[in-house]
DNA sequence: GCTTGACCTCCAGCTTGGTCGAGGTTGAAG
DNA sequence: CTTCAACCTCGACCAAGCTGGAGGTCAAGC
């Protein structure tokens, strides 16, 4: 058992970052006779799960949503990890689709000539992420008329 | 020339967020003689973009930065996107790379036969620290956009 | 058994990315 | 010329994701 020290400088959180997260049903820890908490290895990789998972832009609901279909007191089965797969699978893909035409877009640009952008793909932007994730309002299909 | 309620309807982003966004610096308007906005139909190409870095993660400051290499007044040249390509191609790689490994390490998981973690993938982000001794080094000191 | 640093709770405050409403002005249609 | 939706500014407020401090407790070493 790792006491919130250990964690914090074994996964590089911050110990007000632990609380806060186990405030938030992230993670879980156990408390010693003497309220201290104590940690689970496991939940270096939960830590690492997570700030990874921020770091792509998911929110900490979204994370604690998909942990929280985990157990927490025993090893995770390949059933767990299915279900959890499952349901963030769409939404990685969704999200690597979108950095890599985000990118491409970019580069892309220097190639088709950008001093004229009629044809150019980030043109064509506003009408893909229709609908998308909960954190990002959308982008109605815009009416590019001609004139850019 | 747009007014505020038109770029709002057609980029589907709110008349609050636009003028946000303009205090910000991340687009810019014109005046009329009675002090009310007008934009060009440019804006909604930038707000595409805009929303599309966002919902990937980025800050409205990283937004900002690259937004500031274009020029506002003038169709961007070839060398004016090259020059945000060249400086935002590998945060975008970055990133694309952190969904890949959490995406695969999910359905990875999946195959790995994860009754036992031993030889998972998901077990060994942390080990690694974990076993570097004392001194572990830290995981990714997290979250924010500032390498962009 | 005393010291000291790591721990505890609670709460205020910060930044980002906005929204909302009050109170006033503009501008195009009738 | 009136009307009224759409616009303006400004400041309060919101939620997420934290940080930091105050004031108190725990536990390992001397």
């Amino acid at each position: 058992m790792l006491t919130i020290g250990q964690v914090a400088e074994r996964s590089g959180v911050p110990h007000t970052a632990l609380r806060f997260y186990e405030d938030r049903g992230l993670i879980t820890s156990v408390r010693t006779a003497g309220n201290q908490r104590r940690y689970l290895r496991s939940v270096l990789r939960r830590l690492a799960f997570i700030r990874t998972a921020q770091r792509v832009g998911l929110t900490l609901e979204d994370v604690r949503d998909a942990l929280a279909q985990l157990p927490d007191n025993r090893t995770p089965t390949k059933s767990d990890w299915e279900r959890l797969s499952r349901s963030w699978k769409s939404e990685l893909d969704a999200r690597i689709d979108a950095l890599y035409r985000l990118r491409d877009r970019l580069t892309g640009c220097i190639g088709c000539g950008c001093l004229s952008l009629r044809s150019c793909a980030l043109q064509n932007i506003d009408d893909e992420q229709a609908s998308h994730g909960p954190g990002a309002p959308k982008l109605k299909p815009a009416v590019e008329g001609g004139t850019a």
